[in-house]
DNA sequence: TCGATACTACATTGAATTAATAGGATTTAT
DNA sequence: ATAAATCCTATTAATTCAATGTAGTATCGA
């Protein structure tokens, strides 16, 4: 049930991304987000390229270069992602709604491990579809910003107080089955469904 | 976030044993657990030694040996055979009860993916830690019944017929989070809390 | 006792995936 | 031109996973 280490780097990176976008950065150079969260540099510029041809962040070449997101962090599902670069969320084959693909035993309507898996399957896609960058961006920045951590990648004129508050409100959460327990909800307070 | 082929075959052929066991056979092959779910003979005879030496099921070795379960399915979650063979459940290290280990990022108490990932761990244990291999072989069997099939592995003095119903209840199941939904829970019916 | 059957143990191999590294080519600002 | 960044391709190292092979051992039935 793991997450590979490409997609939590993915994952950190577009996070990363996300928050510089919240500070005023606009560009983003991947050593400095490889330092930010300890991730091999020339790993990290492989899957930066993969999220680029996938269209969630765009590139400047050349001396002042860097990445940035290409679309709202209200637009990209965690879901989305993992898929990306992970392949589907379903423990098996054949409980994926992406990616069916038939299994071995007998008879798939009478198998009762498939009926299991399928509701696990639900259950992860339940949140991690549910979720969107910017809410795990805001999750992220809220407890920094009000224990007066300074937030990564702020540059001099874009001090944490200089961080627009509820611009994540007016969303539209395409929700699965609502996740009415869990820290990530809990955490999102008022702005959660 | 996949389940190894190692851990479906541990899962089918467990759950094939507990129907064994309900049929009133004592006993079943390698071959033959091979045969049903058409697994590979060989591989699953490594599956089968991790699962005794786990003291799952025992073996009986010579002409007509095979495997049978050690202990009553209702005793047996399946999140605790996922665990064994597949190892933690949690998507990230970070996230892990059972097996934790620290991650890269610079502060795990303002890490939003720590958090998201902690919420699709607890979501996944919910499930697996709540139902037993009893629920599955229950979910598995009864519409075989009720669809008037033979069950796998019955002998011709022990006919679906002569399976008793109700073996299953006076449970008393360890949910951590009631998943109230989901195909399993609604399947058990009356059965489940 | 002999032989067939079936599990046990161990060794190995092949394939696939993942993780990481390396080196250079290209682009851009100074 | 030079420095600094992305881009591209290749390679490798490690790990996991799946499967196969071979030899051995226990048991039963004739």
């Amino acid at each position: 049930m793991r997450l590979s280490k490409r997609g939590e780097y993915a994952l950190r990176s577009l996070i990363n991304l996300g928050i510089a976008t919240k500070v005023g950065r606009s560009l983003v150079r991947v050593t400095e987000l490889a330092k930010a969260e300890d991730m091999p540099v020339k790993f990290l510029e492989q899957v930066m390229q993969q999220l680029r041809e996938a269209g969630y962040v765009e590139s400047e070449r050349g001396k002042h270069g860097g990445y940035r997101l290409t679309k709202p962090a209200t637009k990209i599902t965690i879901g989305q992602v993992v898929r990306l670069i992970d392949g589907p969320l379903a423990p098996v084959g054949c409980v994926s709604q992406a990616a069916y693909e038939k299994c071995s035993c007998p008879d798939e309507t009478h198998c009762g491990l498939r009926m299991l898996m399928l509701d696990v399957r639900n259950a992860i896609a339940a949140i991690l579809d549910c979720y969107t960058l910017a809410d795990v961006v805001e999750v992220t920045t809220r407890k920094m910003v009000t224990n007066g951590w300074p937030l990564p990648f702020s540059t001099p004129g874009n001090t944490p107080a200089a961080v627009q508050p509820g611009e994540n409100s007016g969303r539209t959460r395409a929700a699965l089955t609502s996740p009415s327990e869990g820290v990530i909800h809990q955490l999102l307070g008022d702005y959660a469904i």
